[in-house]
DNA sequence: CGATTTTTTGATTTCAATCAATGTTGGTGG
DNA sequence: CCACCAACATTGATTGAAATCAAAAAATCG
């Protein structure tokens, strides 16, 4: 509907670079897209992370400011700007597609500034397993250290570190390349979603 | 116009809080105020500035997950919110402003994430004396280094040292208790308004 | 002018970054 | 199928930037 049309990509293209002009909006449709900034001395933070039903960005006549690559195989749906919020049964989801952007780095925001890595790593799961509606206890994690770094403000070695430390406590187990799973030995395991976090951070 | 009604805050009044019911878009007509989340251990994280002209949230049937204080006297204006979003002039302005906000807190993110601490609070200068029009090599400064610190994602002490330091180094001086001015000698004064924290931050 | 809040400054500790190898994995072509 | 190569990940030793702990000094406000 809307006269999108899908472009699919694999794991790793490239779908908008910062500076490219705006005009069509994008959606996932299946898998998952981070979206990063590079800073003047080439480092990089990842800004953001889609997965499906949500938008990569809300501009229809400027610029595009960030970088938008595929985590994995990503389909993508790609509309006319003008056209679609001209649709009035599009503005509620548009809208609130960039309430929940600006709860998300709000939450972003106080990882950064005021947790500790381990924390970080931890509330960085839990967002993963809830974006990613993985069941609970199981994450499915399609991010190599680096970008897991990059997105929490961390370095490649830190996180590895406690990937490890936490692996090493038997508090995670390593399924397979993208696949974790939480173990039972933390207390009771039916506290709810958000427990995740204080399980692994403690 | 729209059935906005006035409200006259002083410095340190709280606009609203975290939980409280949305419903009344708040906008701000003068003064400045602060957007903060408090963590589960008390700390505090500011999420964001807002000055004249600037909304300060967009919801306007859930819940409101910040707080919102007033960081100087500050004129508000309160309106309906779906009243607001039916008047069709209303929207490109409230999309501009969700625009706004989410690019800012990107910036925010990538401060936070990858920064020192002197490059923050270079980045922060930049940031307030653009936000509330100072001219140029001059800021008003309307927060304590507690505030300052708790959007920067550092300590007080810290942010106290970096200062200190800038003004021991001739870089900047402190004219009165919120107004400091950056001084010439950092090679030509000219270079634009985004040169400021290259200036301090060397 | 007292009293509280805010700021400065110093000494020390700590967490994560950095530097430096080594080990693993997965894809490609022989 | 296996060997090789290039990413990616792990692990260890060391450094360093900012946090923390601890007073004192300044500023602000009834």
């Amino acid at each position: 509907m809307c006269g999108s049309a899908t472009r699919l990509t694999k794991k790793g293209d490239q779908i908008y670079a910062a500076g490219d002009k705006a005009g069509r909006l994008v959606k996932v449709c299946s898998g998952a897209v981070m979206l990063y900034v590079i800073l003047e001395d080439g480092r990089r933070q990842i800004v953001d992370l889609a997965g499906p039903g949500d938008l990569l960005h809300f501009e229809i006549d400027g610029e595009l400011d960030h970088f938008a690559e595929a985590l994995a195989a990503t389909e993508l749906a790609v509309m006319d700007g003008a056209e679609a919020l001209g649709d009035p049964s599009f503005l509620p989801y548009f809208l609130e597609q960039m309430r929940a952007r600006i709860s998300l780095e709000r939450r972003h925001i106080a990882i950064l500034g005021r947790k500790s890595a381990q924390q970080r790593v931890a509330d960085f799961l839990e967002y993963v397993s809830d974006c990613l509606n993985c069941p609970p206890g199981e994450i499915d994690l399609p991010m190599t250290r680096q970008q897991i770094a990059d997105y929490l403000g961390l370095t490649l070695e830190t996180v590895s570190r406690i990937f490890a430390k936490w692996v090493r406590e038997g508090r995670l187990v390593q399924v397979d390349a993208t696949h974790y799973e939480l173990t039972e030995r933390n207390g009771t395991h039916a506290p709810g979603p958000s427990s995740l976090c204080r399980l692994l951070a403690a």
